[in-house]
DNA sequence: CTTTCGTCCTGACTGC
DNA sequence: TGCAGTCAGGACGAAA
């Protein structure tokens, strides 16, 4: 389940093996995935050679020639991997692209909740998919004091608004339930009761997670990929998400965490601690 | 307007 | 062992 880390490793290990190349073949192996691709989409990226990577939220822009770019979103179970051609392609290879050193690049999706769009530079704060993202949390913008009044009236769990790209880019299930009991709030807290003490320590909590997590996806990546050339997930310690019944992390209580269901989602917290 | 909920999809897992 | 049923979740669009 890639969240803004796993996004954010992909990227990076993309931008080492694949920026400056040429692609030179695309090669689409079905005409859509949560959306069609878009027109022409395999026509505009043979021959274009590939700049920068740039994340934004959950999403990987990658640079294309001088005013293209290719955004890729992960969905659910979206995978890239770097190899060589030798490899047949494999079921839910969805998207192949075979650049000039021999580098072939696959995205993966066996749900196909991932998404492939390709847009013009000059577009890319006006995108439909984009423009209304909220503030990246590892940015400037992001702090205690954009968090109060971006959840000022709302009368959502503050578990759900936190899973608002809206709100803040990037959070997903497990790292809204890190980040909440890191903070030591409750994810049944009605967001518009967070004041600015509160919204600080959630602003701290939130960044500290991600960055953790970001160089945990960092440490693991080198040993990772040359295993099976797979971009997109690690292995990470956590705190409460997946550990129902196990004992809270630093604290004596006698329940440990609990799971609830908000919204459909699972929450994983301890009602101790978290308040 | 705000907020909730169903939907898409397949693979992993559970229980009989 | 096999198979039906359940669950997982990002984001969108419909419904309340």
């Amino acid at each position: 389940m890639p969240e803004l880390p796993e996004v954010e490793t992909v990227r990076r290990g993309l931008a080492l093996r694949i920026s400056g190349r040429r692609i030179v073949r695309a090669e689409l192996r079905r005409p859509d995935l949560r959306r069609p691709f878009p027109p022409a989409l395999a026509a505009r990226l043979e021959g274009a050679v590939i700049g920068g990577l740039g994340r934004r939220g959950k999403y990987i822009l990658i640079e294309l020639d001088a005013d293209g770019v290719l955004l890729l979103h992960l969905g659910m179970s979206g995978r890239v991997t770097t190899g060589s051609a030798a490899l047949p392609a494999a079921r839910h290879d969805h998207v192949v692209l075979t650049l000039d050193d021999g580098t072939v690049i696959r995205f993966n999706d066996p749900r196909r909740f991932g998404l492939v769009d390709y847009l013009n530079r000059g577009e890319t704060a006006r995108h439909p998919l984009l423009a209304g993202l909220g503030p990246e949390p590892l940015g400037d913008e992001f702090d205690g004091r954009y968090l109060v009044k971006a959840l000022a009236g709302k009368l959502t769990p503050i578990k759900a608004a936190l899973l608002d790209q809206r709100i803040v880019a990037g959070l997903g299930n497990i790292y809204v339930c890190e980040a909440l009991f890191r903070a030591g709030l409750s994810p049944r807290r009605l967001a518009a009761s967070i004041g600015r003490g509160r919204a600080d320590r959630l602003a701290a909590a939130i960044r500290l997670v991600l960055t953790e997590a970001i160089a945990a996806g960092g440490s693991s990546l080198r040993n990772y990929v040359q295993a099976d050339g797979a971009l997109g997930y690690f292995q990470h310690h956590w705190a409460v998400y997946g550990r129902e019944g196990e004992p809270c992390p630093g604290c004596d209580c006698a329940e440990g965490v609990r799971r609830i269901v908000q919204s459909g989602r699972s929450t994983f917290f301890c009602a101790k601690r978290q308040r």
